[in-house]
RNA sequence: CGGGACGUAACUCAGCUUGGUAGAGUGCUUGGUUUGGGACCAAGAUGCCGCAGGUUCGAAUCCUGUCGUCCCGACCA
C-alpha cells in the first residue's frame, strides 16, 4: 500500500519554514516537557522521562558490563574544594549557581551547585585509594546539574539537566587512556545501536576541550538542518587532579604514586538530538529501543460488536513483547492517528470490523507511513521485523544527511563559500594554531572545530585559514 | 549579557491606539449520535489580563520596575 506523505498535523511549523520553531512546537506537542517558572528549568514530564528511563537502563547496562559501579555523590560543592583545580575552576566559575544561606544563617563558607563533579569524586578518591590493590576505581554516577546558563532551551541546554558522570581512576596512564577511548566508544555505540544516530567522533582540540582535561573525545551527530550538537564527551585527565587533590597510592613496587584519572557524561540532551535527527514536519519519530509505547493499537469501529474486545487481546499477546498500548478512548480513530505519529510511536496497529473478519490488522510504520495488512496469526514476528526496519530506516537516512551534508574545503576562499552557503560539516586542514579556529569562527559567524576525527585522510597540505602547513584534518560545523 | 518580539481561560489568540461590566475558537465536563486520517448536536464550567509599584473617580488598556518565554547575536565541558 502506498503512504500518504501529506502533512497532517497542521499545529507543527514545517521543518523548513522555521526549524527552530519546528522543534520547540515538537517538544510540546509531543508532551515531553513543560516550561517552569525558573528560568532554564524544565518539567520533563512523563513521556518524555519514560524516553529517558529507557536511555538510562541501556546505558547503565553497558557500564556495567564494562565493570562501572554506581554510586551517588552530594550536590553541593564547597568553594575551596572546586577551587583546587585551577584550569578547572576557571572554566566552570562562569556559570555556577551558589548556596550562601542555611536556614535563617548565612553560610561561613558559600556551597556550588554541583556543575559537574569531578572534584567530589576527587575528595573521596582521597580517602578511599590507598594501594594499587585499590585500582582501578571505575565509578559512575545518575544525577542531576546545574550551569547557569544565559540561553535555554528544552533538552538543548538548560539550566538544570540529568546526566550521568563517569568517573574513574587507573594504576598507568595507558589504562586510563584506554578506558578513555572504551567510553567513547561504548556512547559511539550506542548512539549507533539504540538511538540509530550516527556521528563523527574525534578528539576536540585545545581550545574546545574540557577544562582541567588534558584530552577530550567527543561524539557529534548532525542534525537534520546540518548542525552538530556534541553528544557526548571523554575526558583523560592524567594526573592532574590527582596532583592537585593528593590522591596517591602505593604501587606493586612500593613506591608513592598518583593515579589517572578519566571521566565521561552523557545527558538529557540526548532527547534533543533524537527530536532533531530524526523527527519530521508531523512530529516526533522515536527510535523504536526507547520508544516509551512501540506499538500502540487503535480499535476502529469500537462500539461493534467484539471489536475491543479483540482489540484487547491483541494487546495482552503483545504486552510481554512490546511496549504496547491500546487506546480506547472517544476520540476519533483519525485523531488518534495524529496524536501517536505526533509523539513518534513506530508502529501502529489498526483493527476493525474488517480486519477481525479476515483474521488481519493494518500495520502503519511512522519513519514512511506504509501501510500494510498483517495476519494475526504470524503478528509478533512482523513487529519484531518492522521494529528492527524501522532502526535501520532511521540510521540509514541519518546517514545520509550526514554525509550528504559534509563538505570538504582545500583553502580559505572555499571553506568561507561552503560555510556561507552549505549548512552542514566541512572537512578542511588546520595548522593547529589556535588564532585560526578563532578567526574561521568569526569570519563565519561560528563555524567552531568540531573533532579531530579518527578516521580520514588529509584533504590538503596547507591550513585552511593561514595557508601554513597543515597538522591535522578537522571537521569544522555551527553547534546547538 | 546586548538587539528584537511576546506574557489575557488548559491551548492559540482578539481586546490596548482613544482607560468605563472579560471575549472568540479549540480543549475540558455532561448527555446523545458517530468512528478506516484530528466527527457532529445540545447543555455547562473555567480568568489576581505574568508579578510589583505608580498615574487616575476608575487600569487588561497609560507609566516604571521586575520575572518568564521565543528569535538573533555574544557566552557556553
Amino acid at each position: 500500500m502506498m503512504a500518504d506523505q501529506k502533512k497532517m498535523v497542521t499545529e507543527i511549523t514545517a521543518m523548513d519554514t522555521d526549524f527552530a520553531k519546528w522543534y520547540t512546537d515538537v517538544v510540546k506537542k509531543a508532551e515531553l516537557v513543560d516550561y517552569s517558572s525558573v528560568k532554564g528549568c524544565m518539567v520533563i514530564r512523563p513521556y518524555g522521562y519514560a524516553i529517558w528511563e529507557n536511555i538510562q537502563k541501556d546505558l547503565d547496562a553497558r557500564f556495567k558490563e564494562l565493570g562501572h559501579e554506581n554510586v551517588y555523590m552530594p550536590m553541593f560543592i564547597p568553594e575551596s574544594l572546586l577551587q583546587k583545580e585551577k584550569d578547572h575552576v576557571e572554566g566552570f566559575a562562569p556559570e555556577v549557581a551558589w548556596v550562601t544561606q542555611g536556614g535563617a544563617n548565612k553560610l561561613t563558607e558559600r556551597l556550588c551547585v554541583r556543575p559537574t563533579s569531578e572534584t567530589l569524586f576527587c575528595e573521596h578518591y582521597k580517602n578511599i585509594i590507598h594501594s594499587y590493590r585499590d585500582l582501578p576505581k571505575l565509578y559512575n554516577q545518575w544525577c542531576n546539574v546545574v550551569r547557569w546558563e544565559k540561553t535555554t532551551r528544552p533538552f538543548l541546554r538548560t539550566s538544570e539537566f540529568l546526566w550521568q558522570e563517569g568517573h574513574t581512576m587507573h594504576e598507568t596512564e595507558e589504562e586510563a587512556r584506554e578506558e578513555t577511548l572504551r567510553m567513547l566508544k561504548c556512547y559511539t555505540d550506542f548512539y549507533r545501536e539504540t538511538l540509530a544516530i550516527p556521528a563523527v567522533t574525534g578528539r576536540k582540540t585545545e581550545k574546545e576541550k574540557f577544562a582541567g582535561a588534558l584530552e577530550t573525545y567527543t561524539v557529534e551527530p548532525m542534525m537534520h538542518n546540518g548542525v552538530a550538537l556534541q553528544g557526548g564527551t571523554s575526558h583523560y585527565f592524567g594526573d592532574g587532579f590527582a596532583r592537585a587533590f593528593d590522591i596517591t597510592y602505593v604501587d606493586r613496587s612500593n613506591k608513592l604514586q598518583y593515579p589517572f584519572q578519566t571521566s565521561w557524561g552523557v545527558s538529557t540532551r540526548m532527547i534533543g538530538a533524537i527530536i532533531m535527527t530524526h523527527g519530521d514536519d508531523n512530529g516526533l519519530v522515536l527510535p523504536p529501543k526507547v520508544a516509551p509505547i512501540q506499538v500502540a493499537v487503535i480499535p476502529i469501529a469500537m462500539h461493534k460488536e467484539g471489536v475491543l474486545e479483540k482489540a484487547r487481546e491483541l494487546c495482552g499477546r503483545l504486552k510481554g513483547l512490546f511496549r504496547v498500548k491500546l487506546d480506547d478512548s472517544d476520540n476519533s480513530p483519525g485523531w488518534k492517528f495524529s496524536e501517536y505519529e505526533m509523539k513518534g510511536v513506530p508502529v501502529r496497529l489498526e483493527i476493525g470490523p474488517k480486519d477481525i473478519e479476515q483474521n488481519q490488522c493494518v500495520l502503519v510504520r511512522r519513519d514512511n507511513r506504509e501501510k500494510n495488512f498483517v495476519s494475526l496469526d504470524n503478528l509478533e514476528q512482523e513487529i519484531t521485523r518492522v521494529l528492527e526496519a524501522v532502526h535501520q530506516g532511521l540510521y540509514e537516512r541519518a546517514l545520509a544527511n550526514l554525509e550528504g551534508k559534509t563538505y570538504t574545503a582545500r583553502d580559505h576562499e572555499e571553506f568561507l563559500d561552503i560555510a556561507e552557503n552549505k549548512p552542514g560539516f566541512i572537512r578542511a586542514m588546520w595548522c593547529g594554531d589556535e588564532a585560526c579556529e578563532t578567526r574561521l569562527k568569526e569570519e563565519t559567524g561560528g563555524v567552531k572545530s568540531r573533532c579531530i576525527p579518527f578516521d580520514g585522510e588529509p584533504v590538503s597540505d596547507v591550513c585552511a585559514c593561514c595557508g601554513k602547513p597543515a597538522k591535522h584534518l578537522v571537521v569544522w560545523g555551527k553547534q546547538y
